[in-house]
DNA sequence: CTCGTAGATGAGAATGATTTTCATGAAGAT
DNA sequence: ATCTTCATGAAAATCATTCTCATCTACGAG
């Protein structure tokens, strides 16, 4: 044990790694452990699919990634901006935006407050139609 | 075919659906088909995990019951009032509370408005901690 | 530059929740 | 009482995710 800081694991800068940090930016809207396996398969990519998941996991823990479960219950991830904030997602073409509401997390506090509960966590995701996929 | 509303499947009445009916509504939080199911065998009930996985299903698709995922993605009922509302759910202990916040619904109509999204799904659920479990 | 080692990888097995299958049982209408 | 149809239960099938373990490799020490 040559590391002096206990706290950080060390990430070893792999191949594999920067294959699949690609594949997740270069994605418009949250997909799957899978559906990145998939697409790096079809461009080539031998990264075998436990690896994307351990990896996938290893960036959101480290808030590289934002991860959500989509209406199905699967995990998806995302790359996104720092801070708190949520996610408009469209149900019919997966389009996504990121929305900050200050108003949401002061009534979010506000409302537990009054019931007594404490350290609210909230992963609050919308699911919707975007305006393409509503107007026919 | 006999039957004049194409729209309805008509719900036979038998002696396990009360049986799953009657679990649900002892219970003080919410649970997933398992703790349902075995709930029951322990109360000496013979019913089967996969009815229980039906009829809870079926409960909820005809909004006789509440269901929502809990953070390990596992899906879990709960009775609950008619109307809009969502959950504050302590982490520890599991007890839940029921909470309409009438400005939130407005807040998210407007945010989606805001972003071109209509018809958004929003079950949002808090869990957090209540007052026995954050007071030591 | 060469080693040594801890951490990373990959193939496949294991897990665990949920769903499906299919033969049998029992509601509810006639 | 009978018949048709939906419901049930046991076990198999699915499917996403995790684990196992043998092998590989990044990278710091020498």
């Amino acid at each position: 044990m040559t590391s002096t800081d206990p706290g950080r694991p060390s990430p070893r800068q792999t191949r594999q790694r920067a294959e699949i940090r690609h594949a997740v930016e270069a994605l418009a809207s949250f997909a799957t452990a899978q559906e990145v396996h998939d697409r790096l398969r079809h461009q080539g990519s031998g990264v075998g699919l436990a690896t994307v998941y351990r990896t996938l996991q290893a960036m959101a823990g480290g808030r590289e990634l934002d991860s959500i479960r989509n209406p199905d219950g699967q995990i998806a991830y995302r790359t996104c901006s720092p801070g708190h904030h949520h996610h408009l997602i469209c149900r019919t073409c997966g389009r996504t935006e990121e929305v900050t509401v200050p108003q949401l997390e002061q009534l979010v506090r506000g409302m537990a407050a009054d019931h007594g509960f404490a350290s609210i966590d909230h992963e609050v995701e919308f699911f919707g139609l975007c305006t393409a996929c509503s107007t026919p």
